[in-house]
RNA sequence: GCGGGUGUAGCUUAGUGGUAAAGCACCAGCCUUCCAAGCUGGCUAUGAGGGUUCGAUUCCCUUCACCCGCUCCA
């Protein structure tokens, strides 16, 4: 058994049309990907059945009928003070600040700094701390130094405050043995900015999405108006969005310009807990019928701490994270199924001054929904599904295949004339253009058939159909299964039945 | 952003202060009745910029990208 090893299926993503560095001639540009013929196939294969799964064929809920859900395609750039209303525009910068001497790094706002009240005037020093250090800690830390070990005696004080500021060669570092090794801190904004017209200014600033989601709760009362929903029911919403990343790593993992699915549910504040449960099953089960293994998925609830600021009063948040081989042993998220209480409707509410309750008619009440979020991203999906097919094979010519499910190989079938002489050629054609109106299938008329099956198996197409002499006398064709190699014989005429089948699969 | 590493063709490797080499892949033609076969021909590279030098892929500086670790990931 080869294991999957990155390298290889970075290589392999370029050397097929699946996934380019963005910018590639100029060197790239960190934290951007561009997809190619292949990849742009698949990632659309993926976002079609995610939106049929939730917008087209919704699944059946708890009490038997089916759910209601409508799509959605709101603009990247919205209002600013969505943004404000949302939370990210305080809440989606860190301050940052490097030590000199252990180059460690600290967010501004985790460290506290303490100075000994009986210091002389001009002559103080700050120690600083971990936020969470225990008071323990804190003394054996001051007493090494040579500092009173009675925490009493200090005054304790922020990061944000000038006189730590102003004054950081006198501060010893968390972790640090000399004074003045802090930097002052940084912001890290990770929302891209951007100016709206022509004239770039503070006065038309606008930021480029972090999340597809507040488009959503932005668009929930012109969605109520317009479509005779009623509640339970969702909005779901594809598209990209951008998050300047400290560090964009692991292929398209973590990268500045991504793609989400995003899903957003209302429902009574009482009922939450019931569909946080039923869409996490539900999405377990979207994943698992794409080909991902139970081996390499995971569920995960968040801990308290890293709760987002919009979930922390719910019920949390589960993850479904998938077994990358760069995380492996860990995993990696895929999704996050979040219970958003009422919070961003809320703040909408309260800063727009527009009403966004929902009025249900039959009892004449009137409240803000609950949300809860099954946030997918489009992009690490294709991850997944690329690095799940990797299958390193010595045993084949090309020695490795794509082991995709039909419904997600970004061809379906290949059509292949045994030779280029003219008795196989232009049958083949017959049947690529017949099946191209349906399925996307290749037709590969050059070199040896070896070199072509080695070459679709690389791709990850799973069916070749291969036209030969007795294709003319008895009208059948063979068809090549990718995975086993195996070969049978079917009619000509059957071809499309015969993917039709499979792709039910 | 810090520390370490890497950078010659699509891939794997060679080499040199003085014309950059090969295998595989790829493309074309021939051949070929089922798994990268064979023959002939062809395309393609020193990541980018600057410096030293008569001349730099080689030496120096800067930068960019990727990998590993730290940090970060609302």
């Amino acid at each position: 058994m080869t294991t999957k090893d990155m390298k290889d299926i970075v290589a392999l993503c370029k050397r097929r049309g699946f996934v380019f560095p963005a910018s590639d001639i100029y060197g790239g540009i960190n934290g951007f990907w561009d997809y190619g013929p292949l990849g742009v196939e698949l990632k659309n294969n993926l976002r079609d059945l995610w939106w049929k799964a939730m917008v087209t064929c919704p699944p059946i809920g708890p009490d038997g009928a089916p759910v209601e859900i409508v799509g959605l395609d709101s603009s990247i750039i919205q209002n600013p003070k969505a943004w404000e209303a949302s939370g990210h525009v305080g809440g989606f910068s860190d301050p940052m600040m490097d030590c000199k001497e252990t180059k460690l790094r600290y967010r501004a706002d985790h460290l506290v700094a303490y100075l000994w009240k009986k210091s002389e005037p001009g002559k103080e020093k700050f120690v600083a701390f971990h936020q969470e250090a225990e008071e323990e800690e804190k003394s054996r830390r001051l007493k090494k130094i040579g500092f009173s070990t009675d925490l009493a005696e200090y005054q304790k004080y922020d990061f944000n405050d000038p006189a730590i500021l102003g004054n950081l060669a006198n501060v010893l570092g968390p972790d640090a043995r000399e004074f003045g090794t802090l930097t002052e801190p940084k912001q890290f904004n990770l929302m891209f900015h951007t100016f709206v017209g022509a004239t770039a200014g503070e006065d038309n600033k606008a930021y480029l999405r972090p999340e597809t989601a507040q488009g959503i709760f932005l668009n929930f009362k012109n969605v109520l108006d317009s479509s005779r929903v009623k509640m339970p029911f969702g909005i779901a919403q594809i598209g990209k969005a951008f998050r300047n990343e400290v560090t964009p790593r692991n292929f398209i993992f973590r990268s500045r310009e991504f793609e989400q699915m995003e899903m957003e549910w209302f429902c009574k504040g009482e009922d939450a807990k019931k569909w946080q449960d039923f869409w996490f099953k539900e999405r377990v089960k979207f994943w698992k019928s794409l080909g991902l293994s139970d081996e390499n998925l995971q569920i995960r609830n968040h801990d308290q701490d890293e709760l987002s600021h919009y979930a922390k009063a719910g019920l949390g948040t589960a993850d479904i994270e998938y077994k990358f081989p760069f995380t492996a042993p860990d995993f990696g998220e895929l999704e996050g199924i979040a219970h958003r209480c009422d919070f961003d409707l809320t703040q909408h509410q309260k800063h727009s001054g527009t009403k966004l309750e929902y009025l249900d008619q039959t009892t004449n009440e009137r409240y803000i929904p609950h949300v809860i979020e099954p946030a997918a991203g489009l992009t690490r999906g294709v991850l997944a599904l690329i690095c799940e097919a990797y299958t390193p094979d010595p045993g084949r010519p090309s020695g490795v295949y794509l082991n995709f499910t039909p419904s997600m190989a970004p061809k379906k079938a290949a059509i292949l004339p045994l030779t280029a002489k003219e008795e196989h050629v232009p049958t083949a054609t017959k049947l690529y253009l017949a099946l191209r109106e349906e399925f996307a299938v290749d037709l590969d008329v050059k070199q040896n058939i070896g070199k072509r099956y080695a070459r679709q198996d690389e791709i990850g197409t799973p069916y070749c159909f291969t036209i030969d002499n007795d294709t003319a006398s008895d009208g059948s064709i063979t068809v090549r299964e990718r995975n086993t190699m195996a070969q049978e014989r079917i009619a000509l005429d059957k071809a499309g039945d015969f993917l039709r089948e499979k792709m039910k699969g």
